[in-house]
DNA sequence: CGAGGCGTTGACACCCATCAACATGGGTGG
DNA sequence: CCACCCATGTTGATGGGTGTCAACGCCTCG
C-alpha cells in the first residue's frame, strides 16, 4: 500500500502543469510549494514539514498549479489512493488525517493572506518566524533558542512577497531591536516574547486550541 | 438534521474568538471572512458564495480566527455534526463534499497568496474579478457582460491588501485601458480577454480541470 | 430636502523595489 | 593546505508604487 520516495535537495516532486501521480505524506525534510510568474519573480505559497500531506487535491484536480520542490533531502511515503470515497471506507483514519491536514493548511494560508495584505515587512518576517517555531514544536523538531532552517533569505523573500535586499534590512532591524539574529540559516531567538509582540502573533490557529478530543493523527 | 438560518446584510455569523456552534452550507448570498488588526485595518481572507461550506474547521478548532459577516441577506443550512469520523460513516456524501469544498478553498487561498505577494495592484484587481466571474459561472449565477456584486470598493481594498483610494485609481486605469468599468457595485466586462491577460489569469485552478469523474457534489 | 454612505481627486510622504557593486564563506580541486 | 569560485549575504543610491490626509461630489434613502 505504501512506498517510500526520496528526493535530494533541490529536486522537484512535481512541477506546475504536470499531472499528479499520487498523494504523499512527508516523513522527513522541508519542501516548498511555489509558482513562477512571468517576469521571473517567484512566490512561495506554502512549505511542508514532516507530517504534512502533499498533492491531496489530486482527488479533485488533474494537474498541479504549483511546483513542489525539496529544500532539503526529503523522505516521503507514497499513498495509494483512488478516490476520497474509496479512502473513507477503506482507510477512514487516513481520510480523517487528510481532513485535519487540509484544515491546518487552510488556517496557515489564511494567516499568510493577512500578513501579505496588511502587515509590513517587519511584522511579516516576525510572524513567519513565530509560525515556523510553532510548527516545529508541534512535530517536536525544535529545542533550544536557535531555529535551524533550510531557508535562505531569498526563500524568506519569496514567502513574504518582499525582495531579498529588504529581507536583509528587516533582519538587521530585528537584530538592532534585540529580537532575533540571522546567521547562515540559523535564527537565534533572542527575545521570543518581543518577537511575538512585533508579529502580533496568536498561535491558537496552529494548535487546534482547546478541542482536546481532536489530535493530529500522526 | 438540517435547519435553516437567515442573516441580514451586515450581520455576523460568528466573530473572531467566538466558539463555533455548527457548520453551515450557504444557500444564498455573499459572506466575507475577515480579520481586524490592531491599527484599525482589516483584511478579508475569503468570501463565501452559494454552495460553499462555512466553519468546517470546527471539527478541529474550538474557536474562529475570523469574523464571518453577511455582505448581503444570506440563507444558510445548519449542518448537524459531531465529528468528521461520524460524518464519514453516516453521511459519506457530505464528507466528500466537504473535502471538495476544502480543496477548492485552499486553491483560492493559494492563488490569493500569489496575488498579494507578487502581483501589483492592477493585476490583483483584474485577477480577483476573473476569479469572481469564474466562481459565479460555476454556480450559474452569472450571465451577460456585467458582474453584479455586493462588494464596495472598500471591500476590494480589504480583499486585495490595498487602500480604498488606490482601488479608485486602479479602476480608473482599467477603464482607460478599456478592460472593465465599475459603477456602484456593477462591473461591466468591456474586454474579457484583455482582463484575463492583464491578470495573468489561468482558470484551471477553479474548474477541477479535466478530472471528469469528479464533480461538485451540490 | 437633508443626511450620510460611497466614490473621487490631488498633494505629499513613505515603504519597499531595483540596480550596481562589494563582502563573506564554504566547497572544490590542485 | 591553499587558491579559487560561486552562492549567499550586504550596503548605498535612487525611483516607483502605494498609503495617508483633506476636501469635495454624487447618489440613495428616509
Amino acid at each position: 500500500m505504501r512506498k517510500r520516495v526520496n528526493l535530494g535537495a533541490g529536486e522537484a516532486l512535481i512541477r506546475e502543469g504536470e499531472k499528479y501521480k499520487c498523494m504523499y505524506l512527508v516523513e522527513d525534510g522541508w519542501l516548498l510549494r511555489a509558482r513562477f510568474l512571468p517576469g521571473g519573480t517567484r512566490q512561495i505559497v506554502n512549505f511542508a514539514l514532516p507530517g504534512d500531506f502533499l498533492c491531496y487535491n489530486m482527488l479533485m484536480f488533474e494537474r498541479s498549479e504549483f511546483d513542489i520542490v525539496a529544500r532539503t533531502p526529503v523522505a516521503l511515503w507514497e499513498l495509494e489512493t483512488k478516490s476520497f470515497r474509496d479512502m473513507m471506507t477503506r482507510h477512514p483514519g487516513l481520510a480523517e488525517a487528510l481532513m485535519w491536514s487540509n484544515a491546518h493548511e487552510e488556517a496557515l494560508l489564511a494567516e499568510r493572506v493577512v500578513s501579505l495584505g496588511r502587515r509590513d515587512a517587519t511584522q511579516r518576517l516576525a510572524h513567519v518566524l513565530c509560525e515556523i517555531l510553532a510548527r516545529l514544536q508541534l512535530i517536536e523538531k525544535h529545542d533550544g533558542d536557535t531555529l535551524l532552517l533550510p531557508l535562505l533569505q531569498e526563500d524568506f523573500a519569496n514567502i513574504l512577497g518582499l525582495s531579498v535586499i529588504h529581507i536583509v534590512r528587516v533582519f538587521n532591524r530585528l537584530e538592532q531591536m534585540g529580537v532575533v539574529k540571522y546567521k547562515s540559516r540559523r535564527v537565534q531567538l533572542v527575545d521570543l516574547e518581543k518577537l511575538r509582540r512585533v508579529a502580533g502573533f496568536d498561535g491558537e490557529y496552529l494548535y487546534f486550541s482547546k478541542r482536546n478530543d481532536v489530535r493530529a493523527p500522526f
